[in-house]
RNA sequence: CGGGAUAUAGCCUAGUGGCUAAGGCGCCUGCUUUGGGAGCAGGAAAUCGCAGGUUCGAGUCCUGCUAUCCCGACCA
């Protein structure tokens, strides 16, 4: 490519909205462009590299015997009422009538088009497996799209589903995809951990995240410093169990005048007490029923920890007006006393620890003291419903965990039947049994992937490519345009750069040698090959590794084996 | 959805009720220059987000709307 005819534009300063470095750099380098909020146009060099991405993702999977198709990105909504996420799918779900008033949206993922695609197709157990995957424009109506390609509403997904005749198969494959994911992520030069995740309203009861490492993540996850375990936040365990009491020290509850405490905190500065001396009660609704949720004071309740313990479609806050129904008491005073026969109670293992705590006394401005777990109430169910956090013991070995921010690029779950028994997927078995086919869906954000890489590679400069994702290899800088030798010569290595297969881009605007080594630099080419007159003058041309800013002098007939054997070099690397 | 902020040329900004809306980056022309975003001279480019209002006079004040960003809640 001759960058005289490439369409970008490189800038000096960033816009205001650009907040977080990839969004910034592609936005300098001419990579992209916002059109609305989360909506960008991809230019020629970020569609470059998504390409890239794209190859090597289709290669991983293709390995593994996926195959691709493309599937609407219009969805009908019959099939949405099918598996029951019309309902509850909230505002994210783009939904809109066509000229016949039917309903639609614009799919958000494609579980319930694959599975319908495949029911019509699948007869026996001899089809089986199935791996399907496409790679295609998604688009979730975001509360808050940000960062640029970091959370788009609308973007470029790679999504696969599998459909296997059993559980055992479908773990075979499940561990088949965690490999590709694992050797694409590995294959684009990035350093991320595969992560034990929540499973979210898509279902199923195993996941993985792909995480990429970086400062800007907006994950947090949690990892052993001692054996491989690692885990979203939502979902990182710890060593954690029912407490004890001793049941000698309880003492007999007893009501307190608090009037106005809401909050923990304001609760805990009336009273001089430590919020881990309370009992913090918080009504959800979980799938429509109403439960009360009991934790410490000091405690955060983990939402998805809930949804996985209850195996629950929704978790949400009641309203107030439900708080006061079922307790009697405005919002802030609810406690677990008394409330037995009225809702379910789950409570978090922290509230079993200790004696004589502070909950709410469901009576506006009051609160109980004393309240024993076991003595004054008894919940329906316990478990750890809390964050875990660095610093805590690590569930499999004697390690502690450390804290990283991540990037989620990519993530695999296993399904099991949640949308074949729903959509009625099934296949014949060897005994001419009707069986449903278990499935697994695995996603890669293909954009977020590329400006993770730019988050995890770049410095005050710009970008440095990982050579895989590069929108190009190499780029031949001729820094004196009206030298017919430096033109000839740049032009001599740009054409044998090409015919070595290597990804070239000709800088030959009429611009001076800075120019054209700053935005060499911001746009992050693994390799610069430097055309000036005076290294030539001595057959010899500069070239700069970006990465490690090394700058060596080769001659001119060592430069295109040289530039090649890098660059292959760079992309091997897993 | 709650809280906060912003909206002036393609981009970054100045303009604090009063003359023709100013500067930098970028763009065009010419000269000069050619190893780290050069210099000089000239030029094009703005319905000051939209609508209404206050005022002799509004980019500037008021009201409404829209869009964008930030924090939070939310997020297969």
């Amino acid at each position: 490519m001759r960058i005289s005819q490439l369409f970008y534009q490189t800038l000096k300063e960033v816009p205001r909205e650009a907040q977080i470095p990839s969004h910034q750099l592609m936005f300098r380098a001419g990579m992209i462009q916002q059109l609305a909020s989360g909506i960008y146009n991809y230019l020629p060099l970020a569609y470059k590299s998504i390409r890239k991405l794209e190859t090597i993702i289709r290669e991983e999977l293709e390995k593994k015997g996926c195959q691709e198709v493309l599937l609407p990105y219009v969805q009908p909504s019959e099939l949405w009422e099918e598996s029951g996420r019309w309902g509850y799918y909230g505002p994210e779900l783009l939904r809109f009538k066509d000229r016949k008033g039917g309903d639609f949206c614009l799919g958000p993922t494609h579980e319930e088009v694959i599975t319908d695609m495949v029911r019509k197709n699948l007869k026996s157990y001899r089809q089986l497996p199935w791996n399907i995957f496409q790679i295609q424009t998604k688009f979730r109506d975001e509360v808050r799209p940000r960062f640029g390609l970091m959370r788009g509403r609308e973007f470029i997904m790679k999504d696969g589903y599998s459909f296997d005749v059993d559980e055992e198969a479908s773990k075979v494959t499940y561990q088949k995809m965690y490999d590709a994911y694992t050797a694409i992520f590995s294959r684009c030069g990035l350093t991320f951990r595969a992560v034990d995740a929540a499973t979210g309203n898509i279902g199923g009861d195993m996941s993985h995240e792909f995480q990429v490492l970086a400062q800007s993540g907006e994950d947090l996850i949690l990892s052993c410093d001692t054996c491989s375990y690692a885990a979203n936040v939502e979902k990182a365990v710890t060593k954690r169990s029912e407490g004890t009491r001793d049941s000698s020290l309880f003492e007999e509850p007893e009501e307190v005048h608090t009037p106005g405490c809401k909050t923990i905190e304001e609760i805990s500065d009336f009273l001089k007490m430590d919020a881990s001396r309370f009992i913090k009660s918080i009504v959800y609704i979980i799938d429509e029923e109403p439960v009360l949720i009991l934790i410490r004071g000091d405690l955060d309740i983990n939402e998805s920890k809930v949804q996985t313990i209850m195996g629950a479609n929704s978790v949400e806050l009641a309203d107030d007006a439900t708080v006061l129904e079922i307790t009697g008491a405005g919002t802030g005073f609810a406690g677990p006393v008394g409330l037995k026969k009225k809702v379910k109670i789950l409570a978090d293992f922290s509230v079993t620890s200790g004696e004589n705590f502070v909950s709410g006394a469901n009576k506006d401005d009051y609160h109980l003291k004393n309240v024993n777990y076991g003595k004054d109430y008894t919940p329906d169910m316990l478990g750890d419903i809390t964050f875990a956090a660095a610093g805590e013991s690590c569930p499999h070995c004697d390690g502690k965990l450390e804290e990283h921010r991540g990037i989620e690029v990519g993530q695999v779950f296993y399904l099991g039947t949640k949308y074949s028994k729903t959509m009625n997927c099934s296949y014949l078995d060897k005994d001419g049994k009707d069986q449903l086919a278990v499935m697994g869906c695995y996603g890669i954000g293909v954009g977020r992937t590329v400006a993770a890489a730019i988050e995890q590679n770049h410095d005050d400069d710009g970008i440095i490519w990982p050579a895989a994702l590069a929108p190009f290899e190499a780029v031949v800088l001729p820094l004196q345009m009206n030298k017919e030798e430096v033109v000839q010569a740049g032009d001599t290595i740009y054409e044998e750069l090409k015919a070595q297969g290597v990804d070239t881009a000709l800088d030959d605007r009429e611009e001076r040698a800075g120019f054209k080594f700053k935005d060499a630099d911001l746009i992050g080419y693994p390799l610069q090959i430097v055309v000036g007159a005076r290294s030539l003058e001595n057959g010899e041309v500069e070239v700069k590794i970006r990465k490690t800013g090394e700058k060596m002098n080769l001659s001119l007939d060592k430069v295109a084996s040289f530039v090649k054997e890098y660059i292959d070099g760079e992309k091997a690397i897993s």
